[in-house]
DNA sequence: GAGAGATTTGCATACTTTTACAGAAAAAGG
DNA sequence: CCTTTTTCTGTAAAAGTATGCAAATCTCTC
């Protein structure tokens, strides 16, 4: 294990120069830079990151918050930031939230204002006005997905643009008996976004001239196929009273909402015609109209923000940055059937 | 941003009892341990863990590298992991290969060798025995999940078993027209289990009698439904010499396959018999018959092995532990059609 | 060739905490 | 009451690096 003394005894330099040769942000000739990180390679040297942390207050280190890393938006969007990071040489430090509730109090209260991370992105986690400060208090830059996080820079797509969208695109076609299926979870950790589109859904229909059935809204607590299917099994059950057409909240969602369909005998889309949102790979496999919003790209524009904060901290990045979304239309939607 | 030191002028004692006072490891008077505890909350004083890990070498800090984090297989049995050692006090850093090529070099040269993580979990990762070396010379604990590492505490299923029993569980079943749907991909991040599987398979059926044939065996590059439709379409594509049995390496390949049976008007398991591997959450919607390999059992004991080591370097851990695997049958197998 | 500027190095300090060591006070034992 | 042990606290020395400052050398320019 050499250190730093070990490399300038060896080169027979100081380890000031040790130091300025390795990091290269200073003035050192090329004779003995070259010499000293030869003498670095062959010994084998790698700087103490505590050290550096110590003197510096870098950690070369992001901490990523999310409340969960095994659901396809999170793992997805977590890809994509660390790929970003990894680039610009930082680790990411991952804190998941779901890990424990009081995991929660010592990541925020410990963790991540103090010296183990540069900078803190959020995914989808809802955050205490105190929360927030113990990190803007200590100068730690913060940048979320999703959720309205007070004083923190915020990338998120509009959430009621895309309940509206969905919505008018089936009422476009001449649908009028639209049910939705949503997310019913309300934890501490997870900001989630169903109630917004719902709303945006309900707002939709009735500007059509339509009042939204109560009975016709689904809320379940997980985006899995296995609960689309549920749902719509249920909605679907009387087919005398049955919606034409299903707008669910993602697109895990609208894949039990099809399989469901083909079970009960129904043509997608001649008898029912069903919207999702993601865009998630199954859609496409599919043929699933749904709403892309680009997963990848929220992720990667998330860390460049950071990364741009991390060069620049007093630049002026605007509070909310709304990402694009756009409908594709597959197989999945078509003209409502005829009133019989 | 108070220090120790404040706290200590704060609290009129030594930062040597602050010290002592907060980690409660040593002789100190219970008044003065109040006080000083008192005081630090009020002060909202956090170690510096670097300053921490500087004078003890310690950094409550585990890296777990893994090849990629948005697919099913590692996204869960991070969580896992990542729960099982919150628990423990540890933050987890996330070294994801694929990130980058180059990444991958500095992880292994840099990050983790040096005072960045006190011990590293590799999950499927092939690494070069200088790599494994890299590590263990600077005494960081390795513990990894799959794969043959030299040196490193291995957990992992018996791949050639898992493919035998599903080979063996369709063939006592009295199917001799079986394929199999595996994995291809061979890249230097990831230790696939692919050719184990496949030769436990060929094996099996030479065992009871049967020659193998080279085109019933596909490989995919992915797991994914949409590889396990297009492998089975074109494995069924011909009614007079299509398998009656498949045995897919993962259950998502496997719900591909049932999809595609489905979409070509088969009977499943009438007139197909699927297999998959993994017990994935889809396996149990479907109704797939498949191998139960438990992913988050095997992480939380990849994890507790990991902490156990710290707690005890030189401890007796077997260089390899099994993790059991189970037959489910579910209803996507039966006896093989009558022969016409 | 002299002064100004640019380049190159070393010295010494700071970053923040933990922990031997030692000394003082209190408790226990006889 | 004296000795031994236990409890408590402070002093000071690390841990490994980056960097301001000063000094030394080199390169121009007039």
């Amino acid at each position: 294990m050499a250190g730093i003394v070990d490399v300038a005894r060896e080169a027979g330099v100081s380890t000031a120069t040790v130091s300025r040769a390795l990091s290269g942000k200073d003035y050192v000739s090329v004779e003995t830079k070259e010499l000293v990180q030869g003498v670095a390679e062959r010994l084998g040297y790698v700087p103490s990151a505590s050290a550096y942390t110590l003197v510096t207050g870098r950690t070369k280190n992001i901490g990523v918050v999310v409340p969960y890393v095994d659901r396809w938006f999170f793992s997805t969007v977590l890809e994509a930031i660390d790929r970003e990071l990894v680039k610009a040489g930082y680790d990411v430090t991952l804190y998941n939230l779901s890990s424990g509730s009081d995991h929660r109090k010592s990541i925020f209260t410990k963790s991540l204002p103090r010296k183990r991370v540069d900078a803190v992105i959020c995914v989808s986690v809802k955050m205490s006005e105190e929360e927030i400060s113990a990190l803007t208090r200590v100068n730690k830059p913060l940048v979320s997905l999703g959720g309205l996080l007070k004083g923190a820079k915020t990338i998120r797509i509009n959430d009621t643009a895309a309940g509206a969208l969905a919505t008018n695109h089936l009422l476009s076609m001449g649908h009028t008996r639209i049910a939705m299926i949503g997310q019913s979870e309300a934890t501490d950790n997870f900001y989630g976004v169903f109630d917004v589109r719902k709303v945006a859904y309900e707002a939709a229909l009735k500007e059509a001239g339509i009042e939204p059935r109560p009975g016709w809204y689904r809320a379940v607590p997980r985006y899995a196929i296995s609960e689309g299917y549920a749902a719509a099994k249920n909605l679907l059950g009387d087919p005398h009273n049955a919606p034409t057409a299903i707008f669910a909240s993602s697109d895990e969602l609208a894949v039990g909402v099809l399989l469901a369909a083909k079970d009960l005998g129904l043509n997608v889309p001649a008898d029912l015609s069903i919207v999702g949102v993601d865009n998630h790979e199954l859609a496409e496999f599919f043929g699933i109209t749904t709403i892309n919003q680009n997963v990848v790209g929220q992720g990667e524009l998330l860390a460049k923000t950071m990364l741009d904060l991390l060069d620049n901290p007093d630049q002026k990045v605007p509070e909310i940055t709304e990402w694009p979304i756009e409908l594709i239309v597959r197989s999945s939607t078509s003209r409502a059937p005829s009133q019989a």
